[in-house]
Order: C-alpha cells, then structure tokens, then sequence
DNA sequence: CTTGCCGTGTACCAATCGGTAAAGAGTTCT
DNA sequence: AGAACTCTTTACCGATTGGTACACGGCAAG
C-alpha cells in the first residue's frame, strides 16, 4: 500500500486552492481528493468534521499567514514607509497581482459568510487595525487613520474583484501604487 | 392544476436572489424551485439550457437593469455632480448599503467565471467607460478621467465586500460619500 | 516478535444532484 | 366545438454528493 505520512499542514494548500477556486459549494469531496492527493479515508482521518472542518482549516491558515507575514510586520515596522511597501508586496504577490481571489472576501460575499461570520470579520478588521496603528505611529491622526487604512484594505478587495473580472494584472498593480501614493502623502503631511 | 401564466422574466429575480447568495454551484433546482415558485416542468419551459442558461439570463438581465438604471444616465446627465449623485443613489441602493453582493464581481472571483468572462467583462468595461465619459465631460483630463473611474468602480466593489464581511452598513455609505468626494474635487480642478 | 496506533484504500450508504419524459390543465385561436 | 399552444405537475433517470465502516499495511514501542 502506496504511503506518504502525510500531516494536516500538507492538505491545506491544495484545499485552499480548491475552496478559492470553486467556492465551498462547489468544491466536492472528488475535487478536494484530486487537488490534495489524499482520498477520502485520510481526509476524514485528518479532519474528522467533514468539509466544514476543512472549510475553517483553510481559513484559520489563510488568516495565521496573513498575520505573520502581513499584519504583524506592518505593525512593527521601524519606517512606516518601508513597512507600507512590503505590505504591498506581500500583497501583489500572494493574490497574484489580482489574477488570484481572496477566499476570505469571497466567502464573506454568500451563504459561505455565515458559518465562518466571526473569522472573516476578524481577518479584515486586523487587517485594518493593523495599518491604522502604523499610520498613527507616522504622525498621522486617529480618526484619518482610521478612514485611511479602511479605504486601502477596502480599494485592495475591489482591485481582486475588477482586475480577475477585466482579467487585467497590471490594474491591479497600478491601483496598489496609487493606495500607496495615498498613504505616503498623508504621511508626508503629518 | 394550479396555474400562475408565468413568464420567464418572472422568475428572473427569485433567479438571481438565489445565485447571489448561494452561488452558481451552490443554487441547486431545489433552492431555485422554492425561490422562484416555479416546478422544475415551467423551470425547464423557460430555461431549455438548464442551470447555465439560467446564469446566463440573470447576468443579462442585471446588466440590463444597470445599464438603464445607471450607466445611461450617467452617460446623458447635464450636469456631472448630478449624474454622480443619481449614481451614487442607485448604487447604494441597489447593494443595500453592501449588504447584498455584487453577483457578477462574485462570479467573476472564481471558476464561474469561465463560461461569463465576456458579459462579466463587459458589465464592468461598461461602467468604467460611461464614469469616464461623464468626467471627460466635466473637464477631466482623458487620462486621469479614466484611472479616476476605474478607482471608483473598484472602490465599490471593495466596499461591497468589506462592508458584507464587517456587516456594516454604514461603512459602505461612508465609502461613497469618500468617493463621491473625489469625483467632485477632480471636477473642481477641472 | 508482538501489540497497537496511524494513515490509507475501498466499498458502500442514503440523499440529492441536474436533467428528461410525458400526460394533463388552462387559454386562445379558428 | 375542436385544434393548437402554453404552462405545470409528477414520476423518473443515472450520476454524484457528503459521509461512514472497516480492513489492510507500515511503523514504533514494549
């Protein structure tokens, strides 16, 4: 019998990239099975709570990357402008320059949303949280902060949405460039 | 026998309640049977080419309504702030607030989009170019007048998403409000 | 060497999937 | 009245769905 001692952590790239691509409805156990290479006993084996547990596997992964590569560096970042940059970079780069969804964004869209109501709010208000604070750290004020972070992380979620739609990757760099221009300006006027 | 004499574009918007929230996939004859209050008998009357068929004329019939409804007028407004405002007006309208998604930005996400990428496509093109058009109008620079409109149909969609995913309603009317704001200035410096 | 666990393959389950077929009811013509 | 057409109901189809049961093989500890 053909074994690979696979773990947990091996499956959830290729579920994701199931998920992402065909949605929670329409991402079938098969499809799973072929994207993960794992049949159905070692699926169940891993997570014994079916597809809903694969389901939040995949987001709570998502969000934990996002999080250390993303939001904590944006948080610690030493030159606010260095760390707005990297954050864009990270960003162009894991969502493909917009020719790759946001499973998260798109989840919260449908009926997907309400299972995983709490995880996806809380991606996107970290993920606010944590360019505000860097913006206030640069000098600028709370509430334009606020607006500000809210505006960019909003202006990246439209640019998936138009840049897959018009399938279009240099829109979605240029659109990342100008939120950037936004930001070092209201910096540069702090 | 009961009979209601419906006509195909009666079950149009029961059709596209239930594509928006479940998604193409996640619509099944069953869900769209209870929505629309049409058999699977009148369901196939109307629709021969089944489930796809059924995409397909929703996506018509929103680009229909928002052609009408908002890039027309948007196109043959007097005056640019009006157009903007009425835009804005129906836009909000139309999301709820974000509380409904956009169901071709949805589409165009994941592998739904395949057999639409052109009306998908064309819906968004459509709504860029009238925006654009309407600036030109105004006085806006060809070029800026059409980065500033693509920034603007962007900044819905995120908002559309964000405001869904943080269900917040008010982050979305305050969205608009930003990007009604910069329309304005842009005509200003015109 | 044996015992026991971990991971895997396979067969199987009821339920639902999208789609078809055909007969019947209601309406509108001639 | 009778024919013709539109719409609806119902029963049904094979395929696939998410999920379960279980036996088998590899490995590690005793």
């Amino acid at each position: 019998m053909a074994r690979m001692i696979a773990e947990r952590a091996d499956a959830l790239p290729g579920l994701a990239e199931v998920f992402r691509e065909y949605g929670y409805a329409g991402a079938s156990l098969s499809l799973i099975g072929t994207a993960t290479g794992l049949g159905r006993g070692s699926l169940y084996h891993f997570f014994p709570g079916g597809k809903q547990e694969m389901a939040a596997a995949v987001l709570a992964d998502v969000a934990a990357w996002f999080d250390a590569s993303v939001f904590t560096p944006l948080e610690q970042a030493d030159d606010p402008r260095a760390g707005i940059d990297a954050m864009m970079v990270e960003v162009d780069r894991y969502f493909r320059s917009g020719q790759r969804a946001c499973l998260i964004g798109a989840w919260g869209l449908g009926a997907t949303r309400d299972p995983f109501a709490e995880p996806i709010a809380g991606y996107f208000r970290r993920w606010i949280a944590a360019l505000q604070t860097l913006l206030v750290r640069g000098g600028v004020a709370e509430d334009h902060a606020a607006t500000l972070a809210q505006d960019v992380v909003s202006g990246i979620q439209g640019a998936v949405v138009l840049s897959r739609a018009l399938n279009d990757p240099s829109l979605f760099r240029a659109t990342l460039g100008r939120l950037t221009a936004r930001l070092y300006t209201a910096l540069a006027a702090a």
